[in-house]
DNA sequence: GATAATTTTTAGATAAGTCTAAACTTATGG
DNA sequence: CCATAAGTTTAGACTTATCTAAAAATTATC
């Protein structure tokens, strides 16, 4: 099967996409992270972070946490902009819905071809989210990061759309689903219960009560 | 990453794949055979011969070749149906060239999901032939093998349509796009040169002679 | 039918990625 | 400020797929 110079393998690439999340999501990436994103042991993670490190992907000290050098980085936003054209392709031509998509577009965003995703790119009209809200780079990794609140930081009367969601599981989007709070959604909080920080919103001439962590997970532009 | 049960590798799939058209393109599948068209060395097909024997998707028999059970041809068929409606897809949606799929499709049609070949089969419309004249096995792996005759068998005077290819490098497409012999052109022969046995064609109201390279590997419905 | 040429298999290594168990660092809280 | 917990790395092993070199089997040739 081809190879191309200066490629990396299935498995560099995941890691370095995984790295950038979990730097993404808490400031930093750790080894048990990496191991509890990858599901593999830290004894595993410890390895390719050497390996890693010697490819000047990632900047490594011992004990002391991982960061993405530019080339890493380039590589890991690479990775992204191919998952989240999959995923757009899966739900928008093929009609899968927006929770099935993730797993199929893991296989997919491997394909190291990059004249496909931007051929895949310019077919679909240049998406610039995905089905869950999320980004999609450009093919120079250029982005715009959304402003997007959690439901659980707005106070009581503040409006928001539904643009973006904190929990990718399968589960919470079809929660979400049966819900009817898919992206689009416009929302104003009526309000937050004392006892379990739960929230009651209004949706069109409905009204719906969601739990703290429900609230966490809906992201939202004001 | 994902693996299913019953799952067989990239590589696994691969092999049986292969050994499919060693078997149609020359009754047998032989070691040899199979390195060439991996691009592997003998005795790493010979490891993988026992491997695919103990898993009951190849018969071995030491020295003697091998033929695929059951089983074996009916993974070696899905990998060609994926194969074949990725080629289709690049070229009808994405507007790849003939000479520019292969080996990207080579890399899709390992993605396992049986799920996303079905939709995108749908997508397009279930197509019957791949961008070279290849059939596309249905869902339950059926397809109808095209009676197709090389340019080489045909006498002077016949007349046929091309409909297949017996070469897929990249360097014949080119050959023969360049030349107008894409699918569907309609020929006939107008004489057939002693010497070299080279044919000359005419095509609409041009005449073209083509090597006995060319004629042989250059398929046509009569 | 013996010998030579070809093909295939075995033996022994290697590289990538993973694991468990044990050792080592760093962080914490009494 | 040190003892223990938590987090990380090392050591050693395993699996898959590959290789080269050498041995064995098959096939072709005289
Ligand atoms: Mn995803
Ligand atoms: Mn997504
Ligand atoms: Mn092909
Ligand atoms: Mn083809």
């Amino acid at each position: 099967m081809v190879r191309f110079v200066l490629m990396h393998t299935f498995t560099e690439e995941n890691y370095l996409k995984t790295i950038y999340h979990c730097t993404l999501a808490s400031g930093s990436a750790t080894t048990n992270q990496i191991a509890a994103a990858t599901n593999t042991r830290a004894a595993s993670v410890t390895d390719m972070l050497k390996k890693l490190s010697e490819k000047k992907l990632i900047n490594y000290a011992k004990y002391q946490g991982v960061t993405l050098t530019a080339e890493g980085e380039k590589i890991a936003i690479g990775v992204i902009r191919k998952h989240r054209l999959w995923e757009y392709f899966l739900v928008e031509k093929l009609d899968f819905k927006w929770d099935e998509v993730h797993e199929v577009a893991e296989e997919l965003g491997h394909i190291s071809s990059i004249e496909l995703i931007d051929r895949l790119d310019k077919f679909m009209g240049y998406p610039k989210y995905d089905p869950h809200g999320d980004p999609i780079p450009d093919s120079n990794g250029r982005f715009k990061r959304q402003e997007l609140k959690p439901v659980s930081g707005l106070a009581v009367n503040d409006t928001g759309v539904v643009l973006g969601v904190g929990d990718h599981s399968t589960a919470f989007l079809q929660y979400l689903e049966k819900a009817s709070l898919t992206l689009g959604t416009k929302l104003t909080v009526i309000e937050i219960i004392d006892y379990d920080h739960s929230v009651v919103l209004q949706i069109a001439d409905k009204k719906l009560n969601i739990s703290r962590e429900v609230a966490k997970n809906l992201l939202v532009a004001l």
